[in-house]
DNA sequence: ATGTTC
């Protein structure tokens, strides 16, 4: 990206002052460094995005911004319903409500390493992975409305897991406002056997050691210490959400046509709140956001029961489940007023600042677990929602490390086989059932998560609180 | 991300 197009606010924050049909600034949190890198095509989109009616305050884009459909993958933006806001598919994404939730294991490093092998194979067997994976759950459609409705409410009702985790998952693991009405047979029918499988592409479930702590008080509050063992799991809504999303692309393309929209760009496409169409959405895709839920919990059933054939002593308490691709309705302070906003974050994971009401108490004085996972070999980061100073992005921050070059220019440059064996060198066991997906997911082919994450936690977006780095990884 | 091009 070329920096003379950006006002320089500090070091972490830089302005597109409004420009054409702009209505808003659009604001980039990055170094120059990772600015330099950045594709130039997040300032087109960031200035797309900014011109769409309704928009409140800024388009965003977090430290780890790359080209997405229409939206920037990283973006964040707020629409008021009042104000002839708008509602985009391209907005939060394909994979509705993809997301991570991480894991206690109660081990420490030393205790999983004797079994890392068997931990692995057993794992790779339990979980099931890949493009068109199905698993042993069939959903009549009767279960497949409940699911949507109830989400992970709904999976630990049906004894994938416990109460207690409830508690630490995003609206305390059910959605509500989920209209099943508005989802497809098409979009259910591809969902029925899918429910309790990770995908592909970025896609994994992770055992982690802490390796480092940055924040004690923070660290201490979500259980976290050098040494401890954790579990976190990548995915989302699975064949489901992308068939919502591919539909209401479609109609929304019309729709903005028939609502007098001008799109800069016609994946823009988005239908204002107040439609008959925006609301669909919006129901279709809290549904989509339940069944992300629900995926992630059954899959946590599933590490638990294979950690009790490895490994007995453990107890997979949940840490947080934390979603980076929705659209949610929330309150926030703009200029001195509170606002109902809709606030869309695609690659942008909420971050609630300490004191927010929707935080379990345990958690509410260091703020919500920011859960940022990284590429197969660099390691992730738990940060917290920062409350210092006010909330910055409506309370966001960045989701990974972000890609920093294409699938295929991956696939051209590493060998899967190569990567798995680099890995495993350096003590991290990968388990894929496709080479071609590693080789896409080399290391190299993503930004420095930890020059991502300096710059949120420079930025004000969150606070660093600890460092994971890969001891087994499960891909699809 | 995605029954990787209805």
């Amino acid at each position: 990206m070329d920096l003379h197009l950006l006002e320089k606010v500090n070091d972490t924050e830089w302005r597109i002052p409004p420009h054409g049909p702009m209505r808003v600034p659009g604001v980039l949190f990055a170094d120059e460094t990772l600015l330099r890198e950045m594709d130039s095509k997040v300032y087109e989109q960031l200035c797309n995005v900014a011109g769409l009616p309704g928009i409140v305050e800024a388009a965003y884009a977090m430290p780890d911004a790359h080209w997405g459909y229409g939206f920037p993958i990283g973006g964040v933006a707020a629409f008021d319903p009042r104000e002839g806001g708008v509602i985009s598919a391209g907005g939060v994404g394909f994979d509705i409500s993809c997301g991570v939730r991480t894991l206690h294991t109660g081990l420490k490093r030393a205790a999983v390493e004797k079994h890392k092998e068997t931990l692995a194979a057993v794992l790779y067997n339990s979980i099931p992975a890949g493009v068109g994976s199905t698993g042993s759950i069939r959903l009549s459609a009767r279960e497949m409305d409940a699911m949507l409705e109830g989400g992970a409410r709904w999976a630990v009702e049906q004894g994938y897991g416990e109460a207690a985790d409830l508690e630490r998952t995003e609206e305390h693991g059910c959605m509500a406002g989920a209209d099943t009405t508005r989802v497809s047979v098409r979009a259910k029918e591809r969902q029925k056997r899918e429910m309790g499988t990770l995908g592909s592409g970025n896609h994994y479930l992770e055992v982690q050691q802490v390796v480092a702590v940055y924040d004690e008080a923070a660290a201490g509050a979500y259980g976290l210490a050098v040494g401890d063992v954790v579990v976190s799991i990548h995915c989302g809504s699975r064949g489901l959400g992308h068939q919502i999303g591919t539909e209401y692309l479609k109609e929304m393309a019309v729709a903005a046509a028939r609502h007098g929209i001008t799109l800069a760009d016609r994946e823009l496409a988005c239908a204002p709140l107040e439609s008959d169409i925006g609301r669909a959405y919006l129901g279709a895709m809290r549904a989509g956001i339940n069944c992300a839920l629900a995926n992630r919990q059954i899959l946590t059933h599933l590490t638990r029961r294979a950690f009790g054939h490895v490994l007995p002593e453990a107890r997979l308490d949940l840490l947080f489940d934390v979603s980076h691709n929705t659209c949610k309705e929330e309150n926030h302070r703009v200029a001195g007023r509170d606002r109902r906003l809709f606030v869309h974050r695609k690659g942008a994971t909420r971050a609630f600042g300490p004191g927010h009401p929707s935080l379990p108490p345990e958690l509410r004085v260091a703020g919500q677990p920011v859960i940022i996972g990284g590429s197969m070999g660099t390691g992730s980061y738990i940060l917290a929602g920062a409350g210092d100073g006010g909330e910055r992005a409506f309370a966001s921050a960045c989701h990974g490390a972000g890609r920093s070059m294409s699938r295929h220019q991956a696939t051209r440059q590493w060998r899967g086989g190569e990567v798995v064996k680099e890995l495993a060198s350096r003590g991290i066991l990968i388990r894929s059932t496709s080479l071609r997906g590693v080789a896409e997911e080399a290391p190299g082919a993503y930004k420095d998560v930890g020059a991502v994450v300096d710059a949120a936690h420079a930025a004000g977006l969150a606070k660093k609180v600890a460092r994971l780095e890969p001891m087994v990884c499960i891909k699809g």
